[in-house]
DNA sequence: CTGTGTGCAAAGGGTTTGCAAGTAC
DNA sequence: GTACTTGCAAACCCTTTGCACACAG
């Protein structure tokens, strides 16, 4: 058994041949990815499969979706920590405006705002969106 | 002329009878509308118009969208030092994921980050999800 | 008359569900 | 055999564009 099948069983999922091949391919970029990039990337797979992988991985705590703006949903491989539970570590991304890439900035943090009484945020989203360091270059 | 026909003429746009409907009744609201819910509040017009004025509100700096991760992008009013060229004093939204309404912070800033080298930030979107002041009443 | 605004129709794209066939245990 | 997975089709919703008519300056 190989590393991507064991993080699939350390996450609570089958490792399925197609599963294995969309998390290898997450795995390779270094950008969030939109369900038509992933598609475009693993020519064998249908997009519905595709989709409900991801959405899989999504439940276990393996990858998280962006709504960067852009309007369609992008995904991501989560940090290690990250859980069903509870999502550990969410980062900003950066959407280029340019080329349309969504990038994670795990080094980051979001920082605290002090919401209204009685609110309770159990998620944050932190977009900046402008052109990234290839497109100024 | 009336405030609102004033408001749409200072932002150099020509005060419709549609466009002080969409006017008034975004401004009777305490939180981002989709444009199903403006459709819904407003029964006589028609969804493309309501759409083509809202449009036309965004690129004069009358309306700010915000996509909420909700799927569907929602509408609020500027405040009034926004223009076209500039949205000034962005500030985050809370999204309910309760009851689906995306309630605009305008008290609060949404603070700096530091980007990584050569990415260049025009826009910044900070969104909170959970639940809102009258769900968790 | 000319430019702008509006309504209707429809295209386009992304997301989501249903169902039946295939696969693994 | 049973439960899960996959592919195909189709529905659904939102966004966006085209076109023709109505309206205002």
């Amino acid at each position: 058994m190989n590393q991507t099948e064991r993080i699939l069983k350390s996450k609570g999922i089958s490792p399925t041949a197609m599963r294995v091949v969309v998390l290898n391919y997450l795995n390779m970029q270094d950008h969030a990815l939109s369900l038509t990039d992933i598609e475009l990337g693993i020519d064998t797979a249908d997009r519905v499969t595709i989709y409900r992988t991801l959405k899989t991985f999504e439940s276990h705590g393996l990858v998280h979706s962006i709504g960067d703006g852009s309007g369609t949903q992008k995904f991501a491989l989560c940090e290690p920590l990250c859980s069903r539970e509870r999502h550990q570590d969410i980062h900003p991304h950066f959407y280029c405006t340019s080329c349309q890439e969504t990038i994670c900035l795990p080094t980051m943090k979001i920082p605290d705002v002090q919401l209204p009484a009685n609110f309770k945020a159990e998620q944050k989203e932190l977009i900046f969106k402008g052109r990234c360091a290839s497109c100024n270059s």
